[in-house]
DNA sequence: TGTTGTTGCGCAAGCGTTTGCGTTCATATT
DNA sequence: AATATGAACGCAAACGCTTGCGCAACAACA
């Protein structure tokens, strides 16, 4: 059907051992040759099975992505990003959308990357188990998001510092009620959300604030989960003047409860988010950016530069630049409220 | 290093053909020895090489998913659906993201799917001549988005239909000035910039509006460019009192440049969107809405389908329902205004 | 002229599966 | 009792490439 090596060495007048070396590549082929051979295997459209060469070489010039909701802004672009530095490099992206506990389970029991894959670039947090399941492949590892296991190779940001600006800033316009809209650590294994939260009660503890667990809701970081969270915040019996989204989702979410509620945003309600999503710009939503296509390119970088020295050392950790990013959902809270 | 299917064989007393026959559920093994070649393949951990086993049978069970601008939330809706249906069929999806004209180019020219996909699902419109190259692949093509070639089953929507109901609306509301925020076709081969405009133009001339072209602007199909677009209808003699931007996000676009205008949406200015993005629910815009995971998950089930069944003869065309969803970014023109 | 190196290339043995065909053995058929 | 039938399994040949090794041929050196 389409041609194989052996037509090219034949069409070539040489063998098939010298098309492989000289359309690799490799030394041992004298120029003249190398590019009559090139020639033949245009005109002949040749491709090399990759199937044959990787089985052959051991080498599959694929990398392994998995992530969970690629369809969410953070993770399409995180792996957008990433897909292009691969693909620049020659590599093949295999894709596993690990949603849903379903998919994931089986995704790490049948571990069908296995063989498949040159390394792997995690967008989600593996428990112990899933880790050294990944370990065992025996290939580079490295993932984003917050929360770094043995053996992998870790870009992300200092969710601590990037939390710590958005809290204090809404301290800093003279706001002493501070709700906070998070979400759950445990399904996904992230620290992120452990690690806003510390800071969220640092701040407050700083500046001297009494903590209320009544001002915190969780928001399930979905817009949806944003959106009942700040419901929750604004029945309380002394609502809050301002509110800290540990996302951006949640935080449009939020603005949409206070929509409803008739109340404008940032005279009655500020808002800071968490993220800078691509529309927060658009909604004018005062945020931590943090780079987010960056920490993408990042990572594929690192992992395909361990495939190119493989004993370079042991793995690192790299902390990418955040950002405050003042918009127009924060203001200092209304004088006629209490305190 | 990790267990191949000869240890599997010599661990069962059996040889590696039955191995292989039992894992797959192929015929020709009894039950009992089936079994039994479970456990021993479950104890050993064995999974069979992806590359030896296609290398053999020719399939690979892989589908090439082909697709522009991955981080943006339509294409990254669609790919999350399509990965669900594949893998939760066994397939992995090798992903390749066509966004620039280079990396779209060496992807065609180079064609790296060769021998290694048993399908392919296209997120864009390939042009003739990709057209061409993708059918030398010899295997099933689909491809959402609007914009049909031969070889392919489509799954799409009526963009014609979606878009008429838009400016109908507007019209409808009693607007005369009706402006367009739209895209260019030409990159991306695609109808449904075409079409939507022409559906615009269609519902003018039925209502007796007269067609002003300094009222079509291109917001590039970006929040960013419908920004500009809507700035540009803004300094027009006669600006328009509603908008039909082709697509939420340049809609999204045109809220912001109406907001750093001063300009009361829906007051001064409606504005209909196209897609119904996530976002549009929190923002409030009106828009036409279309099935965007569905499209994936359908596009993805008609390419399993043709692989199950490869003689069930020619691929279809399968149109997705649309639906117009009334939100708060239409209204009556203001009284005041001329006309 | 003989030795040593170097360069360019072919041979053949894998890589780990799948699968057509042949063999064995128990069961059904006459 | 002899033969046909089929199920269960093993043998060995692909699948299309990579790569260690060997062998010419030729250049460079003493």
């Amino acid at each position: 059907m389409t041609a194989r090596i052996t037509d090219v060495a034949r069409a070539a007048g040489v063998s098939a051992s010298t098309v492989s070396r000289a359309l690799r590549g490799r030394p041992g082929v004298s120029d003249e040759v190398r590019d009559q051979i090139a020639a033949v295997a245009a005109r002949l459209g040749y491709t090399a099975s990759r199937s044959a060469s990787s089985l052959a070489s051991g080498r599959t010039f694929t990398i392994g992505v998995i992530a969970p909701y690629i369809g969410r802004w953070f993770f399409g672009t995180v792996l957008d990003a990433a897909e292009q530095v691969f693909s620049a490099a020659g590599y093949d992206v295999l894709l596993y959308n690990l949603g849903s506990p379903e998919t994931r389970k089986r995704f790490f029991t049948k571990l069908p990357v296995r063989k498949r894959v040159d390394a792997v670039l995690s967008l989600l947090i593996p428990d112990e188990e899933e880790a050294a399941a990944l370990r065992s492949l025996g290939v580079p590892l490295a993932s984003t998001v917050g929360g770094a296991r043995e053996g992998f190779t870790v870009v992300g940001i200092d969710d601590r510092v990037g939390a710590e600006s958005a809290v204090r800033h809404l301290v800093n316009l003279g706001h002493r009620r501070i709700g906070m809209v998070s979400g759950a650590s445990e399904p996904l294994h992230w620290t992120t959300p452990v690690d806003r939260r510390r800071a969220y009660l640092d701040v407050l503890a700083d500046a001297g604030i009494a903590h209320d667990p009544a001002l915190e809701a969780d928001g399930d970081y979905t817009v949806e989960g944003g959106e009942r969270a700040m419901t929750e915040l604004l029945v309380v019996s002394r609502p809050p003047t301002a509110v800290f989204a540990q996302s951006d989702e949640m935080a449009m979410g939020a603005l949409r409860a206070l929509r409803r509620h008739r109340l404008k945003v940032p005279d009655d309600v500020s808002i800071v988010g968490f993220d800078d999503h691509e529309l927060s710009d658009v909604i004018g939503l005062t945020t931590v950016a943090q780079p987010v296509a960056g920490q993408g390119a990042e990572a594929a970088r690192l992992l395909l530069q361990q495939l190119d020295e493989p004993e370079a050392g042991t793995p690192g950790h790299v902390q990418m630049p955040i950002r405050f990013v003042l918009r127009d959902t924060t203001a200092p809270p209304a004088p006629r409220g209490p305190q």
